[in-house]
DNA sequence: GCGACGACTGCATACGATTTCAATAAATCT
DNA sequence: AGATTTATTGAAATCGTATGCAGTCGTCGC
């Protein structure tokens, strides 16, 4: 009912206890006796009390918030994580606190400034890669730090990705079980690992089976460079027939332009994507794609970075969860493929 | 370079001067000569010294930080509406701390806990009826609430929308120029101002021009809701040659049902939604939509929140924008439509 | 019955800033 | 020049909590 502020001073006079004592009885692992417990729990729900976030931050240097770092929300697999990652977190007290950021280094620069301000306990990146010597600050600085969907190799940092490598092997293999005669890859971006180790599983499954891949472009995440590369592709000497793209949000482009030119997707080119988002399985794209498994993610993620922050000596994790090629009507299934 | 926290008492030993100085140098609105400005800005940068947001908090009162509380992150249109407050606030020196809230009444009183524990200085609703009760609860601690995309017609809270009652009545004329027949409504949940506003457009005006309007039904903006709903509608006695959705999200699972019955959007069946999100705008959809003009809903929110912040006797403000009608294929054009 | 021990408790301090207040120096006015 | 305002400045109080320290008290072992 009290709507100006109340603290644990309102709330040990109402008790007849000291500050102290009602500090205690709202700090974890602090010793108070069952009858001042009772009064003070007393006295806080008849006040409405709730200790002040801020000012036990400054005690204790912990301020139960978690900096979200992303750059993009368009490709509608980060604003999932984002809806899990915040439940998740919330269900543990904390909170994530936002920052949007593009992939340039003075913004990031900016950024990480104030996390640091913030005294986050800890940071989750996700669609951005962190230039090295920033994320080294953080650690310098002692502030957990976890990628997700994206990891960095010869750095110390805990990531949480899908085996990407193996997700392209898994591409390939199908692909070529279909009876493909040209294949070609539209990439994730080639700064990001997981556009590399997606690319790399495919091209090198192919090469041991002497296949014959026609191109590779870099779709640099962007729809709209994705469309132009399957133009080119398609407008091409020798279009392929079959085409894996690095990420959903551009193989619907892909499926798109294909669509354009009259040709029918999954049988005169099949697309493969990856990520398996919702849009997906929509009946207008019916993509075969590989599934990342967000909700498993998104629990190792929050579980590495929660145990990396109440034991700071924790090395880092390297977390590659591995997900199953979903078929749909985008790509030719094989005879007898198992289903 | 050093990463041991440096607080303003260094900064002041440094300078040669009183920590209170220090203090004045970074505060607005505070008096300092310019030898004392330029000798603490030396020492500062010197030393990496950023004020502590948190201690800074403490006194004024002012945490600089924005709740964002956001129901769910489906429908593409919030997650875009979110990149766009975060970045527009960012810029404002504000931060966006998020809070996830199914719309059940005991998860949103722990959140509005949450947010007053936080002492954010204002609060963005969005895809969220937050009950009306708790929203007085805010106004009564004074905290500034903005609704966005969703207003709560006798509460004295601000709210910005697009001109929803307007854009319904565009749909019905654009409907009824196209010659159709027999119209039909999935609507927005009608919890939402927004879903009813839509649909009374609509309504109305059909009603005005004595039109046939077979069926509304509720979709409560959800996927499979709204898909089962036009299941019903066209396997029906007499199915409709119009659906106007209220949304684009659950447009595309009406398309995505047309032509499940292999229907041909646009020609036996027109469909026309409401948002605009980027997918509406992709071949496999091409949805005739209303759009809402997302940058400007955004600019409008953040003006409005901030303007509240800094003046609190302010009054709340309605603010509707008008959004234009996207024409695509998935309705038919009337002859000398205006393009 | 006495010493040791452990569980509670209150006092006082610290966290890192902002802000009031009084004092000082500089600038203005008459 | 003397009086009076104005601009800076530092000392000290404050925001609301956590926690080290010392003291109190009951309990246990012998």
């Amino acid at each position: 009912m009290n709507e100006t502020k109340v603290t644990s001073q309102d709330v040990a006079r109402l008790a007849g206890v000291s500050q102290s004592a009602v500090s205690r009885v709202f700090t974890q692992g602090a010793s108070a006796s069952k009858a001042t417990i009772a009064k003070v729990r007393d006295a806080a729900e008849q006040l409405g009390y709730r200790p002040n976030p801020f000012a036990r931050a400054m005690i204790t240097g912990k301020s139960r918030i978690i900096g979200l770092v992303v750059a993009y929300l368009h490709n509608q697999f980060y604003p999932l994580a984002l809806e899990r990652l915040s439940n998740a977190l919330q269900a543990k007290g904390y909170h994530i606190l936002v920052f949007t950021a593009a992939n340039s280094k003075d913004v990031i620069e900016r950024v990480v400034r104030d996390l640091m301000d913030y005294q986050v306990d800890g940071i989750i990146t996700a669609s951005v890669a962190m230039s090295s010597d920033l994320t080294e600050r953080c650690a310098a600085a002692g502030i957990p730090v976890v990628m997700f969907n994206r990891g960095q190799p010869g750095s110390g940092l805990s990531f949480v990705t899908s085996a990407n490598f193996e997700g392209g092997r898994k591409v390939a293999k199908f692909l070529l079980a279909g009876g493909h005669k040209s294949l070609a890859h539209i990439s994730g971006w080639q700064g990001s690992s997981t556009g590399r180790d997606r690319q790399h599983g495919f091209v090198e499954t192919l090469a041991a089976h002497e296949a014959n891949l026609v191109a590779i472009v870099d779709g640099m995440y962007d729809r709209e460079v994705a469309a132009e590369a399957a133009r080119v592709l398609i407008d091409g000497p020798n279009p392929p027939d079959a085409i894996f793209v690095g990420n959903d949000y551009m193989a619907f482009a892909v499926v798109d332009v294909i669509r354009e030119r009259n040709l029918r997707v999954g049988n005169d080119i099949s697309v493969v994507g990856y990520d398996d988002v919702p849009v997906a399985a929509w009946g207008a794209y019916s993509l075969t794609t590989v599934r990342q498994p967000l909700n498993r993610m998104v629990d190792a993620t929050v579980d590495t970075l929660l145990a990396q922050i109440n034991d700071p000596t924790r090395p880092s994790q390297k977390i590659e969860i591995d997900g199953p090629l979903i078929l749909r009507t985008s790509a030719r299934i094989p005879a007898g493929w198992p289903q």
